[in-house]
DNA sequence: ACCTTAATTGGATTGATTCCGTTTTGTAAA
DNA sequence: TTTACAAAACGGAATCAATCCAATTAAGGT
C-alpha cells in the first residue's frame, strides 16, 4: 500500500482529494510509527499553521474506516499508523517512546479457534510493549 | 484471593482500612467483571452519598499497584476488575457489553519467547472482545 | 483521649476528543 | 470557464475521563 492507492481509496469511497489529506498520509507513511493525534497536528502545522485538530481527527476516522492507518492505545493516548500490510493480518511489537514497530508474524487467534463458546467474537488484540533500541537510555526517544 | 487476603495485602504495605475500601474491594468481588470508574462510583454512592470521584480513582490506583485489581481499556474508558488469580498469568476474553469475563489459559507469549530482539520488552496484551451470551441481542445487558 | 498522618471531600483543572455554526474549497454540471 | 452544491476545514466551545489541590475528617498508634 502506497501513496497512491490510498489516495484512490478516498476517491473510490467518494472523499474529495485535499492537499491536506494527502499531507496527513504523507506523515503517516515516512514515520511510519504510531503518532498521535496531537503529533500529526504538530507536523500539519509545519505547512499549514491554521489547520485545526477537527480536520485532524476527521480524517484520522475515515482513514481508519478505509483501513489507511491502523489505531491503538496506550498511556490513554489513542496512536495511529500506516497500515502496513492491508493482505496478511499480524500483530506489533511496540516502542512505548517512539511508537516504532517490529511485526510479529504469528496471531494467536489461530490457536484459539473453535474454542471459544457463549461469546460472538468481535475482536481481538495481541501487543507487545518495551522500548526499542534507539530509545533505551537516558536520552529523547530518536524518531 | 479473597476480600481478607486482599485487605491483608493493604495493612501489609502500610494503607489503613476504611469501610470505603472493604466496599470498594465487595464490589469488584461480587461482580467479578470489569466496571469502570463511574460505575464503581455509582454502586459506592448508593452506601456513601457523598462519595468522591478522587476517592476513587486513588484506591483504584493503589489496587492495582499492589494487584488487587487489573486494569485495561475499552471505548475510550479504563476498566478494573478484581484481579482474578495472582498465580497463574493468563488472558481474557471480554464482553464490550457488561464487562464480563471467560478465560484462555494459555499465553501467546510462551510462543513468542527468545524472539524478539533490539526491544526490551516491559508488557504485553492479548484480549478477545465480543458480546457473551446474555448480552447478545437488542436487550439492555444483564449485569 | 490525643496526636500524627493518611484518607476523603468538593471543587477546580487538565487534556484528549467531539461538536457545531460559519467559511472555504473541491468537483461536477452547465 | 463559470456556477452550484456538498464536503471539508476553521475556530472555538463543549464534553468527559482523569488528575490535582487546599481544607476537613478519620484511622490507628501512643
Ligand atoms: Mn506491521
Ligand atoms: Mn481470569
Ligand atoms: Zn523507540
Ligand atoms: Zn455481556
Amino acid at each position: 500500500m502506497d501513496l497512491k492507492q490510498a489516495l484512490d481509496l478516498l476517491k473510490k469511497h467518494g472523499y474529495k482529494y485535499t492537499n491536506k489529506r494527502e499531507l496527513m498520509m504523507d506523515i503517516f507513511l515516512r514515520e511510519s510509527r504510531y503518532l498521535s493525534a496531537r503529533e500529526v497536528l504538530d507536523q500539519m502545522q509545519e505547512d499549514f499553521p491554521g489547520l485545526s485538530f477537527d480536520t485532524v481527527y476527521r480524517n484520522i476516522s475515515i482513514f481508519e474506516k478505509l483501513g489507511i492507518v491502523e489505531g491503538t492505545e496506550w498511556d490513554g493516548e489513542r496512536r495511529y499508523r500506516f497500515h502496513c500490510n492491508r493482505d496478511t493480518h499480524h500483530h506489533h511489537i511496540i516502542c512505548t517512546k517512539c511508537g516504532r514497530t517490529r511485526e510479529i508474524r504469528v496471531c494467536p487467534m489461530n490457536a484459539i479457534l473453535g474454542e471459544p463458546d457463549n461469546f460472538e467474537i468481535t475482536g481481538h488484540k495481541f501487543e507487545i510493549y518495551g522500548i526499542c533500541a534507539d530509545c533505551e537510555g537516558d536520552h529523547a526517544p530518536r524518531h
